[in-house]
DNA sequence: ACCTGAACACCGTTCAAGT
DNA sequence: ACCTGAACACCGTTCAAGT
């Protein structure tokens, strides 16, 4: 018997997600995984909502303390160490997009995005749209990453090899896109 | 007893949507609204997510025709048209995230958007990623729109009418981001 | 303090049976 | 051809009851 506490709860949603994605992630799905009854969830975590809260804050957490690894943290960094964590665990872009941004590490990310931003000449009215350009740049993204890498690995399609359309790499592919919004923000700067 | 059929069904759906949102769209519910029994609506559609996919491809093939209801469509009119489209169904940027990108009128979408990525000169290794962008940013910005929209009218705060921070309008806000896109796609397509 | 059995009010989907 | 009753295999959540 592993006690069981919001840490074990945490770590089983976290393995069900990485093995088997987020239709499958049911409460009664992680009781099983730690042993226990899916009603015995309850006397640790408020209800799943709670739990989504908790899976997106503490990505926002590990994205806080690793953009501070460095010593002038810029916005390409915010979004580098975003998508790294962002793809250590499966399906969580959707639960970024299913939880409300207002948990502490979360809010601290926004504040940063947002003060950077401001630095860079945004005009103060539109920092909140530039912001969550960003942040849904991030989270598609990602979706787009882990949902073409699923699709590609269950149809398998030999044809895919032969054609003539070299796709970039998707690091490429993300700094292009990451580049083409740093540029846009500061030709808007110029002109604002 | 009226004839259900996939147009009335479809009718059902999006009344459900436009009333109580996506977490109350059931098979059940949308039986209920066409006085007929859940079982029946399999007669006339394969599955809900065929269910989904009819709602996605709708709105596609609407804004493919106002789209071309104008001399010389581009980009700019695209993302207006689309918009305004995903605003007539609430939760509607959820049902284009759930469902996969396959249906003709939503390819045809697609590959405008393509064609004139390139026309602007985006290198082709990077068409796709730019059009991911766009199609992100106005699925993001309506789910936004629409999420904000729920939370303002259910948490009425008075303080927010005092406040000296002045939101951008809504309309403002779409047309910045649309254009510090569209400016770092100029900028991205001199410097490659 | 922590866990469970049992239940409640739901889901999407299937299918034999009805008309 | 079209609809339904009944069932299957699930959900999230609650709560009295157990230890």
């Amino acid at each position: 018997m592993m006690k069981i506490d919001q840490q074990a709860i945490l770590k089983a949603a976290t393995e069900i997600l990485n093995t088997k994605g987020i239709a499958a992630l049911s409460m009664r799905a992680i009781a099983a995984n730690l042993d226990v009854k899916a009603a015995s969830l309850y006397f640790h975590i408020k209800n799943k909502n709670d739990l989504f809260e908790q899976i997106s804050e503490g990505i926002s957490q590990r994205v806080f303390e690793k953009l501070n690894r460095v010593d002038e943290p810029d916005l390409q960094r915010l979004m580098d160490v975003f998508r790294a964590e962002l793809k250590r665990i499966q399906d969580s872009p959707q639960i970024f997009s299913n939880t409300a941004p207002f948990t502490p590490y979360r809010t601290r990310l926004i504040q940063f995005s947002l003060d950077h931003l401001q630095q860079l000449g945004v005009p103060q009215q539109f920092t909140a749209t530039a912001g969550n350009l960003l942040n849904n740049y991030v989270l598609s993204f990602v979706s787009d990453e882990q949902y073409f890498s699923r699709v590609d690995s269950s149809t398998f399609d030999e044809s895919q090899f032969k054609s003539p359309i070299n796709m970039a790499d998707p690091d490429d592919s993300f700094q292009y896109g990451l580049n083409l919004i740093f540029a846009g923000i500061r030709v808007q700067s110029k002109n604002g």
